[in-house]
DNA sequence: TTAAATTAAATCGTATACGATACAATCGTA
DNA sequence: TACGATTGTATCGTATACGATTTAATTTAA
């Protein structure tokens, strides 16, 4: 699908490219850090984790933008594993904290690097990247604020 | 862009960008669509079949970017439904020609007032929009065609 | 012209995702 | 302070996604 002037095919087609481009970088790295098992959503919640610390769940769930119920089974692994900790907290026990684990920095470092020389080869120019995220962000706060619009119609299952 | 160490790192990625709006435009389209099952890959895949008629899966896969084994399943339950039809090639019997059907087409045309409607809602300006379009186009050509690098440590499961 | 490669779909295993629900812990309030 | 409301996690059901593998059909080559 390629981009025309027509407004309607411009309204379908922001969320199309973006849920392209979103498989695409997800293939990216499922590639570029196939030898460890690392997926771009645990490099995000390592991300999270070093960043701001032993947290709960649902403030990670916040930072990150996932779902709580998504998160849990993750950790869950993730902490079998060893690359983060797991604990109830004692002043509230329904809280789980979750930190990372000195082997969790050691992956997240080298998935920097993955990242950053990859980032480089890439060749994506600074300024329209800048714009674009800007956009990105803006959007992402319209469509998370918006109650969309139903229409009913006989269910595709 | 540099990688440096704090949360708001996350923000500076374009991959989170991406990765975040994605989801969130899942959940609203999830909403929009929700009396009637309907979901975001399933419009992309009506959307391709009314624009370019009847093909085969692989050809459809190419088109909207989403493996073929992704929508083989997919394409069995709307073909149940009665959205699509499904059927082998006479040419060639590995071939499996897929077609959207009148029903297929109602629901369509009724999925694209939806958008149309909440887009305008969302408020978006058109010409960041267009920037932004052509940028996630270009950046997915270049993610598509690069070989990401690739670092090797203990794997995370 | 038959065997080897290739191709198209389907299937299997695994990993996200999310809404709905369950359940325990905590909070607010009558 | 008892009890209904709320909150934090976990679980369940369903829907994508993708790589690896399988199977059947077709093409290429020897």
């Amino acid at each position: 699908m390629s981009l025309s002037t027509n407004t309607e095919d411009l309204k379908e087609l922001l969320c199309f490219n973006i849920y392209s481009l979103n498989r695409s970088f997800g293939r990216y790295y499922s590639s570029a850090f196939s030898e460890t098992g690392l997926t771009y959503p645990k490099f995000v919640i390592l991300m999270a984790l070093e960043a701001d610390g032993p947290m709960s769940i649902s403030t990670l769930s916040a930072k990150a933008g996932v779902e709580a119920n998504t998160l849990s089974p993750l950790l869950k692994k993730m902490a079998e594993f060893g690359a983060i900790t797991r604990q109830r907290s004692d002043d509230d026990e329904r809280r789980v904290e979750v930190g990372i684990t000195p082997m969790g920095k050691d992956i997240l470092a080298r998935a920097r690097e993955v990242i950053a020389k990859g980032f480089e080869d890439l060749g994506i120019d600074p300024k329209q990247m800048i714009d674009a995220m800007h956009f990105l962000e803006e959007t992402r706060g319209r469509v998370d604020r918006a109650s969309p619009p139903k229409l009913s119609f006989d269910g595709i299952t």
